[in-house]
DNA sequence: CCGAATCGTTAGCCAAGGTAATGAGTTAGG
DNA sequence: CCTAACTCATTACCTTGGCTAACGATTCGG
């Protein structure tokens, strides 16, 4: 078989079909399935967070929302002493905001509970298949980033 | 090689953490930059309507939603034109709904658009990569009908 | 040094989730 | 056969998380 008939237009249509709906069908029960504690875009802010202190208009743009929004979210993470709030010393306009040891601690526990639904799924398969899967994560992984 | 590092606990683990990230990526940015004709919701509920006619409560508990809730998205989609209503003969308290021509209008087009943002990246892929994603898909569809 | 820009916040609106209560219709038991 | 209990959809009202507009505080540029 020198012809690969996934390269064919009806063929990439089927499968760029098929996957789209595989992947949001994981993502939605991943959400609905685990990790009630925090709400999802808590969850992502704070995931930000993570990497390095920011300020509420960074965090703003990063998520893709207004700026009053994200002073609201940001202000809900702060009463449950997920993050911390300091004044910008270098400018007076400017807060930082930095991610607590509690809030580190609510980071890991909730994606625990959600690998834990990814795993105990991946675990019933066969090692083949979870060949082609570490293969098509790869992939995937690329595939979102552009 | 008879061993398969893949089943390793923690090559599972990995592996499920990288997938559900990267399916959560893809969902997020499929439902980011395409198709904001239609809530999310309203989308859902008019794809379930479109394998047969079901009633507002059916739709309620399959879409894990209150039912007043239901009532409200049923009424923005028959406002659209894109849902009809009509009294169930059999049980008066009950109404059979069922998805109009421009509703399914409605859902071809939603799906080209998001589809497009999918093909156009698989398209990219080498020949290889794209064979690994049909596999991939037929085991993650499996894994998020479980 | 004063006007313009920037940053975060407040105020107020809307959409979509929830619960409680209600009204119409069906079913089951005495 | 008729009434009590149940079921279905809806209404009323609350909460949450989006938005825009407007506003104080601060910084920056001419």
């Amino acid at each position: 078989m020198t012809q690969t008939p996934t390269s064919t237009p009806t063929h990439i249509a089927r499968v760029s079909n098929d996957l789209r709906l595989a992947c949001m069908r994981i993502s939605r029960r991943v959400r609905f399935e685990s990790s009630h504690d925090i709400a999802p875009h808590q969850f992502s802010v704070l995931s930000r967070l993570e990497d390095a202190p920011k300020t509420p208009g960074e965090l703003a743009e990063i998520e893709r929302v207004a700026k009053p929004t994200m002073t609201r979210t940001v202000g809900a993470l702060v009463e449950q002493g997920l993050v911390a709030r300091q004044d910008d010393p270098s400018d007076g306009r400017q807060v930082i905001l930095s991610i607590t040891s509690d809030g580190t601690r609510m980071l890991r526990t909730t994606r625990r509970k959600r690998d834990a639904w990814m795993a105990s799924r991946v675990q019933r398969l066969t090692p083949e298949e979870q060949e082609v899967l570490v293969r098509a994560t790869e992939i995937l992984t690329r595939v979102a980033a552009q």
